[in-house]
DNA sequence: TACAGTAGAGAACGTTGGTTCTCAGCGCAA
DNA sequence: TTGCGCTGAGAACCAACGTTCTCTACTGTA
């Protein structure tokens, strides 16, 4: 058992690398084999099937990003500094060498239109990060729409960053939302 | 000649429908050929290849994304209105049936990394809106980041009316960029 | 040493996909 | 009418991929 979940991690530790670099179908099973260093039939022994994997790192994706947050959040000590925190995170994300935008966004993209499965775990995902947002809002104080707001910038911070490339994304993403939390606070407060 | 034309005319549109529902990789160039409704021989003709069927269709969604954004900011008179028009025109296309979030973010995710006449092409595209953003935010007299801004909620309007498929997405972005656009030209005054 | 069970490496299998080729049928010039 | 070039339909071809199978080598045990 201790030695299938090390497999599985090797594998989906693999994977993750090669569908995030390359895309889900441009990666062979067989190339996932190599990247890990394992047997096609421990390979098949922990995943029965490359659908299984690729929820299996979908997963495991989320789990990092929601470490990510965390970790990204753990000094602010506010509501509206843990809010804003999302927008450091992501810029310390974007800086990364193998930033290819979000994993889930495009694996949607690819996979959303045939596989029932991943287009779930993708909204699963989405959904569970709008929740985080809307309860630092909540907290906060502001209106609900406020908690959208802040998430389409988070969402198009990622889908430009990954395309355009360009530095500073995350810089205006949280500008932004400094603006839109102001905005909703000083609106709260006059009702 | 003009058989010709209409052969990748057909052609680019078959494609397009298919590729945008199911993603590229997923579509065979057979049923791209059933779909157009035209032999093998005369779709190798137009195309010589898939992949420059993809990038022109990419070429193509372009041309009606502008066409689109054009058409919604029509009846607009100031800089501030055609910038919010944006917003608008993404509510029609939102509300579609077919809606599968931006063809360019899917191409990108799927194939960016495998292909770079691909990712040149999207590229491309979301350079020349955040441009037509660009050019308005100018008209406006407001800083150029609230031009970055704006476009960050318009791509995560996107992905994420996509994903999750909740209505009032566009309306979040229309909200959240009256506020960064109110707030931008009040900056710009003052100083 | 002899043997049973297991694990690794990669061949094999069946399918699919992109691309090319074949062949039958048709319009058309002489 | 006869032959010629072209077109359409789909078979054929080759490569790649997901998945399974085979065979060899090795480990541990009596």
């Amino acid at each position: 058992m201790t030695e299938a979940t090390t497999d599985r991690d090797r594998v989906v530790a693999a994977a993750d690398r090669l569908f995030y670099a390359r895309g889900v179908q441009s990666v062979g099973m067989d190339a996932v084999r190599t990247e890990a260093g394992l047997p096609l039939k421990r390979l098949y022994a922990a995943f029965g099937s490359k659908d299984e994997l690729v929820v299996a790192v979908l997963a495991h994706r989320s789990r990092t990003w929601d470490d990510g947050v965390a970790g990204a959040s753990a000094g602010a000590r506010t509501p509206r500094e843990r809010l804003l925190a999302v927008y450091d995170f992501l810029d310390g994300w974007f800086g990364s060498d193998d930033f290819r935008g979000c994993a889930f966004i495009n694996a949607y993209g690819e996979l959303g239109g045939v596989s029932p499965a991943v287009a779930q775990a993708v909204r699963d995902q989405k959904q569970a990060f709008a929740r985080y947002v809307e309860d630092l809002v909540a907290d906060l104080g502001a209106d609900r729409s406020l908690a959208a707001q802040l998430v389409l910038l988070a969402e198009g911070a990622q889908t430009t960053a990954a395309i355009t490339g360009a530095d500073r994304v995350a810089d205006h993403a949280r500008a932004a939302a400094e603006v839109l939390i102001d905005a909703a606070v000083r609106r709260d407060r006059a009702s």
